[in-house]
DNA sequence: ATCTTTACCTGACTGC
DNA sequence: TGCAGTCAGGTAAAGA
């Protein structure tokens, strides 16, 4: 389940392969992988510009091009963005790919078909539909976050126009880390708590990048290969087994249509 | 307006 | 072995 981390480390391992290379014909084996406008009119739109460079907004992944142009891509749940030598890809599940100046092409495959592939002028959309980055944000700022609102702060930390890259996994860590029930409401947080979760959310979330990533199913880094932060996980996928501070078996719950999991005993 | 629910999808896994 | 049922969860859109 690609969340920030694991965005992050796609766009470190594509941009020095794609910085500079000039795009050629874009193809389309899935109509609904591109959002917006049809595959012909997206295919004119493209041909010919140059890598600018890219980078992360959120979950998503931008790629800037010549002309003040962007290739912006989601990758959902199982999407993967990789360069691959052959011009189909390198797996079963290859929706999209567009040429590369350089004879390779830049493939993106997704099993479950949810991901999205959009060329468009302005980037707009994302800051209104977006919250801030969380790696920018100072104590202050997430004092003014986790105010107000009455719902649980699980739910609340996946709500990407609040904060913009938490998922599931990371959002279960940093309540984790900060002792805090997922099932808590955010207007009643006190003040060291929102900064406490403010700051663990950074720390699950730098160190995630540290660790490439974490290969739960189908992420996989663009060179193929797996990331580490799964084996580092202090309750996510652990429902049932010990707490690694008390030995409590760790609970897991629905919470916001999620999988949640906490320590009943740690996190209060 | 804010929040909740549903739809989108299919591979992997479980149980019979 | 085969098959039905369940689960995984990010986001848009619809509903409350």
């Amino acid at each position: 389940m690609p969340e920030l981390p694991e965005v992050e480390t796609v766009v470190r391992g594509l941009a020095p392969d794609l910085e500079g290379r000039t795009l050629g014909a874009a193809r389309a084996y899935w109509h609904k992988v591109i959002s917006g406008e049809d595959e012909s009119h997206f295919n004119r739109a493209i041909q010919g510009r140059r890598v600018r460079n890219l980078w992360r907004r959120g979950k998503y992944i931008v790629i800037s091009l010549d002309g003040g142009y962007f290739l912006v891509v989601h990758l959902r749940m199982t999407g993967r963005l990789y360069i691959s030598d052959n011009p189909q890809g390198d797996d079963a599940w290859v929706r999209f790919s567009v040429d590369l100046d350089n004879g390779k092409v830049l493939a993106f495959s997704d099993a479950r078909k949810f991901g999205r592939v959009e060329l468009t002028t302005s980037l707009d959309y994302l800051e209104e539909k977006l919250g801030p980055e969380p790696l920018d944000l100072e104590d202050d700022a997430y004092k003014s976050i986790f105010v107000k609102s009455e719902r649980a702060i699980k739910v609340f930390l996946l709500d990407q126009s609040k904060l913009a890259g938490v998922g599931n996994i990371y959002a279960d860590e940093a309540l984790y880390e900060s002792g805090i029930h997922p099932g808590r409401k955010v207007a009643r947080l006190k003040v060291h708590e929102r900064i406490v979760l403010g700051q663990n959310i950074k720390k699950v979330l730098a160190r995630a990048i540290n660790h490439e990533g974490a290969t739960i199913s189908w992420y996989r880094k663009p060179d193929g290969s797996q990331g580490e932060s799964q084996k580092h996980f202090m309750v996510y996928g652990r429902g049932g087994q010990p707490c690694y501070t008390c030995g409590t078996e760790v609970s897991k719950v629905v919470m916001g249509q999620r999988g949640t999991h906490f320590c009943s005993r740690c996190q209060i």
